[in-house]
DNA sequence: AGGTACTGTGGGAGCGCTCCCATCAGTGAT
DNA sequence: ATCACTGATGGGAGCGCTCCCACAGTACCT
């Protein structure tokens, strides 16, 4: 007896079918207007999208979502604790990239950090409802097993940076190695007879990359490599101060330091000057990512820059593409699903 | 002829159906041990468990959404371009409340950033397909036309802040007027007897209260209030600046200020002190916020402390309760729907 | 013994959409 | 005039879940 009249429990919003009776057409043809099928006439599509505007018709995405299996929604995934994400200005690029790129196209970016184990327990749970359609994976350890969670859940996914030389996932990188080589060829021109690099945390690849650039940009120019002048530190301000100064323990005549990031650098900077020595005078110094660090350091530090904006650009392009080309499982080859943007150096006054 | 079997679109997954079938139940009863309904006896529900587990069944959340009208997801608002998202710690705090609050529940928080005109229209797409079952909103001016559209697509909205006296969405707010009263107090206190406030913009409702807070404090120190003494900024540090100047023209025997935010008192102190003043020997000085700024501040800033964190766990109480009152449409009234926290006056050396 | 009131359970009827097959009218070739 | 296509359209059959009604079983009254 119970009649079911137009208002249901969707709160009175119209449906297809009710688009479809105002523009007299069938369910059918709604769908194809709706999502843009060429396969409709031009008179028809017109009277429906009359019927859409006079009803406000917004098609329901559980709806969608169901019949079609897609959510049109893709997440970006931060493995880190939130603070981070705030901290550093590399994810805050990362996502206008991302947001500008994606803005084109109908779908939603969800933001999801997953620092503490408890908030990774929620995220695997979440990506193995396919709640999404797409992961982009930003600042991965090489370790991570999240990547390999994915690949198994067989969500598409793009990374940023690349765990190792044989990564598997589409990824997006800058050329750590160029950029290594840029600003060891920049010292060798400015005369810098003993180059020292502070290297970054050797289980990131990207790391690695900048001292194999290193190590090359110092062969093109004809010198020999010298293993005592590359010095692990860890990324950090501390980091940076203790290779440091061990290398200028090792080599007191040393002119010139390539710093694996502006934080290391800022740490060199202190251990430099408490030694006496004078910036960019007695030591040059080069750092790396062109955060707000070194435009702000004294004197501004010349550093390599990379184009996160570009890259987070790109990401979603790679990703969107996986995306549609689901059907085909794993068709293409990797070559064109793994970007290496150049780096660039910005030269300051510390070189 | 078409064989539907059990591995179907959604990529084998398995479904309530399956589970049902194989704890030999009914599936409406594997649905209520998926929701945590009482009325399942223990034998049953853990024959149903020990299924989901075998099968590592995860619910189809497009499915639930179709037949249930619901999304188990918010969205966090900010009407501001994502720059300022990241630059004001303001945010950052609040992303904290909020997500350690709904890291209990098993809703997904969305962050939507509608700072450009594009981004809105978006955003109103977006809640007109009611993706979301509630929405937070922040940082929102008074002429936003986003807490209407809100109400009239009857979503679930708590705002922080209030936009005026007459508040009629449900909001959490801090107790500007309390805290403004603190800071006067404070200044009394340390024997001050000329104090001058810089106001924030006055058509945010936070800080006219502020305002009302710092007239009260003097009146309740049988004091006469002098409006001359009270210049309107704009938040800025630009707006501090000038209007310290200004104040310090009319009173050059001045011997306090409250400021309506830290930004305002680091504009103020730069005037203070170009004008040879010392802080806090000649004037003391307080701001509003306290923020990062507050503490690295020479010297360190007296500030008035808003609990962000847990105003961000407050909305998320309120708009869950929100969502779960939905039925006896608008029948409570607003008195236990307007939270206000209490403010904090955090003493440093410059008072 | 017959009612009354639970509790626990099964399964039909949707939710609003997409997919796809059937249908129909038109077009040009035979 | 007939046949084979093609493009445009209608609508059935799901997608996987929740809601809710119906029904069996048990317990407690009169």
């Amino acid at each position: 007896m119970a009649v079911h009249g137009a208002r249901s429990r969707s709160g009175g919003r119209p449906t297809l079918e009710e688009v479809a009776a105002r523009a007299g057409v069938g369910r059918g043809t709604v769908s194809r207007v709706i999502n843009g099928s060429p396969r409709v006439s031009d008179a028809t599509r017109a009277a429906v999208e009359a019927a859409v505007a006079e009803l406000g018709y917004v098609p329901n995405t559980a709806a969608r979502a169901l019949a079609a299996n897609r959510t049109d929604a893709i997440a970006l995934v931060v493995p880190e604790p939130e603070t981070r994400f705030f901290a550093e200005p590399y994810f805050s690029d990362m996502l206008r990239g991302v947001g500008a790129e994606l803005s084109e196209t109908e779908m939603q970016l969800l933001l999801i950090f997953a620092g503490s184990d408890r908030e990774r327990q929620r995220l695997a749970q979440y990506l193995a409802a396919h709640r999404v359609d797409g992961v982009l994976l930003v600042s991965v350890h090489a370790d991570d097993p999240l990547p390999d969670l994915l690949s198994q859940l067989e969500i598409p996914a793009v990374i940023s940076g690349r765990r190792s030389a044989e990564e598997t996932l589409p990824s997006v990188d800058s050329d750590n190695y160029g950029g290594g080589r840029a600003a060891v060829e920049h010292l060798v021109s400015r005369g810098r007879s003993r180059i020292g690099h502070l290297a970054g945390r050797m289980d990131v690849y990207g790391a690695q990359r900048r001292v194999d650039g290193y190590r090359q940009g110092l062969r093109d120019a004809g010198r020999e490599v010298d293993d005592r002048l590359i010095v692990p530190g860890d990324f950090t301000e501390e980091g940076g101060r203790r290779a440091m100064s061990l290398l200028l323990e090792r080599f007191p005549d040393l002119d010139a330091v390539f710093a694996g990031s502006d934080v290391m650098a800022a740490g060199a900077r202190q251990v430099l000057r408490e030694s006496g020595r004078r910036i960019p005078d007695d030591v040059a110094l080069i750092g790396y990512d062109d955060s707000a660090i070194a435009r702000h350091m004294d004197p501004p530090l010349t550093s390599v820059r990379q184009p996160i904006e570009e890259m987070g650009r790109a990401m979603i392009d790679l990703l969107l593409g996986e995306i549609a080309d689901r059907r085909p499982a794993a068709s293409r080859g990797l070559e064109k699903r793994q970007l290496v943007l150049p780096a660039e150096l910005v030269v300051r006054a510390s070189s």
